[in-house]
DNA sequence: ATAATATTTGAATCCTCGTTCAATTATTTA
DNA sequence: TAAATAATTGAACGAGGATTCAAATATTAT
């Protein structure tokens, strides 16, 4: 009988410090597959397209990513991202929490009348998409959407402290009520709307903050 | 040099008197391709799954329609028909247009709270699918839309007739606040909500009528 | 220098896509 | 009954889909 004994030199890797080296940089290439699945939707876009939009060889879109669905997934964790971003930007003014709502509403009015707003946004196109037939991809999105609205729901109760808002309404209800106008706003953009017609839409709405 | 005399029997032919007859209801067809697109969205829903939906082979298929594309205009010609129909019943109610209005969202409420809803509406995935890059599918469910819309208007005006709503406010701006909300609350259909938040969501819009 | 490791490359793979077609079948007209 | 017409059938087609792979290349560790 023999004792096999083995031993081990542990030591710390630093990922990446062996072999060649990337030449590409990971957010350059999830930001053009963004663009890319943006455009098209999940579906529609090709590999060959990401390819091309990527400029990276099929070999290593795979090795980087492992499939097109990982590559989508990283894809919508890296929007989210830079979406929640962009509406806690817009929501973290030195206004008024009500008035920050209101600008808010109106800039983006006149943002999806900008006919390069006509792919809308990724969360919601993928909503459409995928999410009813994917459990996975309906979590992950309605996490995301969940953290926006919950930053609409903060400004909400911040607005009833200083007393902007009575403190009888719901700010929960009506955070919700606001998301849901934003998904309807991103339809509507689909059908290339007149700008006064947004814009009537959105008078509309605001007036539940009164 | 001749004359060369042409006489014709000029005769009336009912479309489909010679020659076998279909063995299929055109309409049977374009129910079961409108299940299936709507299930699975355009792209998404293939030729051999359509054949599979409809029971006609390949060739039947495309004799009676010409294509994927023409046989989804088929489809969405139907579609919106059978749609439109059931909003004109919603409204065109014995109660008061202002509480027509009030029912109809509450049963929408109902509605898209269930599962088998999660499909959500077909015109609206279209638009996201398909509208921004395709000029003719964007006209074509606008004109559906529209449509809606204007029963909308027209159930708000009577309201401001019969004095239900005040004279100041506008119909068309609403009616179209009232389009954008039912968009939204089919994408929020996307994300199985629960039943109290998109009741409370309802409650929040409905507000714009008092 | 050599071994080990990781990325790059783009041709090749296999599969599914939308579509077509020639042969067959069922019906009407003459 | 024969000719004309139209629907049915399912195999076949080419194009394009996602993915894999072996060879080449670049870097670090020894």
């Amino acid at each position: 009988m023999w004792f096999n004994i083995q031993i081990f030199w542990v030591q710390e890797f630093k990922r990446g410090e062996m072999g060649r080296p990337a030449q590409y940089q990971r957010d350059e290439v999830l930001e053009k597959a963004m663009e890319a699945f943006w455009d098209g939707g999940y579906t529609a876009t090709s590999m060959a397209q990401l390819v091309k939009a990527t400029n990276l060889k099929p070999g290593s879109l795979y090795s980087a990513f492992k499939s097109k669905e990982d590559l989508f997934f990283a894809v919508l964790d890296y929007y989210a991202e830079h979406n929640n971003l962009r509406f806690k930007e817009a929501l973290s003014e030195n206004e008024s929490p009500l008035d920050a709502i209101r600008s808010f509403f109106n800039l983006f009015a006149n943002m999806i009348t900008d006919p390069e707003s006509r792919r809308g946004c990724l969360l919601i196109n993928t909503i459409l998409e995928l999410a009813r037939k994917d459990d996975d991809v309906r979590e992950r999105v309605t996490k995301y959407l969940d953290a926006n609205e919950e930053l609409f729901r903060q400004a909400l109760v911040s607005a009833q402290e200083k007393g902007e808002l009575s403190s009888d309404r719901d700010p929960g209800a009506i955070a919700a009520f606001l998301m849901t106008n934003i998904w309807g706003l991103r339809v509507l953009a689909g059908t290339a709307p007149e700008k006064e017609r947004t814009q009537a839409i959105v008078d509309q709405l605001l007036m539940i903050l009164d």
